[in-house]
DNA sequence: GTACGATAGTCAACGTGGTTGACGAAATAG
DNA sequence: CTATTTCGTCAACCACGTTGACTATCGTAC
């Protein structure tokens, strides 16, 4: 028996960080359907961000989210629905549809911005701005690799 | 303009909490794969932490986990179905079906929590055992609420 | 200028995980 | 004994992911 009964097992660790998350990701979007988007549920942010202010193709975007072209598509097609996506011809090439981000979704982008902002502020008016800036640059050493992989729901579940 | 351009973004802090976890969950993954639980899930190794050693029922289960009961019973019947649980009739109520963790499950319970252990002490050796205390502290004060619910997928996607 | 390979998007089928609503069987309360 | 509650399951549905196949278009090479 090496280690019996550790004083921290490690199995915490993980179901912090995840409590972590969920805990910005929920408070962010409790204040977002305050704030007019109660559409917008947690993954959208994110593809929001991935399409950019410049606009997207569904195959690009698949590859900056780490999905398939497929799947990135049908994402588009319900952000489209509820209006924070929208999907033109491309003029200069009739195969590619350009997914851009409508006004109702960059303000949902602005206000995810400010919110994140302020939720970060709570954090370190709790724990101490250098508390807040060792967590971000411990876990950067940590997980240097998987900074943008948005496939949450299908690799959690699987 | 309140705050233009702050030095440290407010959405980075999920986006890094999200990696660190993925990181841990990937890690642990791999090795289980090689300890011969390749079937493993991210998903089941929570569910079956939550089942325990004594086990449960799916609607217990269900509010363990914070989903409704017909999701929990269709995980198990997933779980049943690679090994990992078994379900048992209840002698003193006809009406309950005992959830239990088979042996094949606990021998992957017993791995998870060793490698989670060893990957523990991994971030300790590079951040410092302080650290990685200070982390689970901090994560531990903000996220209070939201310690165990892990209906991820559906929480994420939705 | 035509033929061909690569690329963009879509359709279809499927798996996993979640939801709600309805229902039968069994326990429990009156 | 009847009424209510509880457990489990079935069925239908949605969100998100996958792979495979197919069309249309672009670009290049001949």
């Amino acid at each position: 028996m090496a280690t019996p009964e550790p004083a921290r097992p490690g199995f915490v660790l993980p179901l912090l960080l995840l409590a972590g998350f969920r805990t910005l990701i929920d408070d962010l979007h409790a204040e977002l359907a305050r704030q007019g988007h109660p559409e917008l549920r947690p993954l959208h942010g994110f593809v929001l961000q991935a399409v950019g202010a410049d606009g997207t193709t569904a195959t690009e975007l698949g590859q900056r989210l780490g999905i398939s072209k497929q799947a990135a598509g049908k994402t588009v097609d319900r952000l489209v629905a509820v209006g924070y996506l929208e999907r033109v011809d491309d003029p200069s090439d009739a195969r590619r549809r350009l997914v851009r981000v409508t006004p109702r979704g960059a303000d949902g982008l602005r206000r995810s911005a400010e919110v994140f902002d302020r939720l970060r502020e709570r954090w370190a008016d709790t724990l101490g701005a250098d508390r807040v800036d060792a967590l971000e640059d411990d876990l950067r050493t940590m997980a240097a690799a998987n900074w943008f992989r948005l496939d949450v729901p299908g690799w959690f579940g699987g």
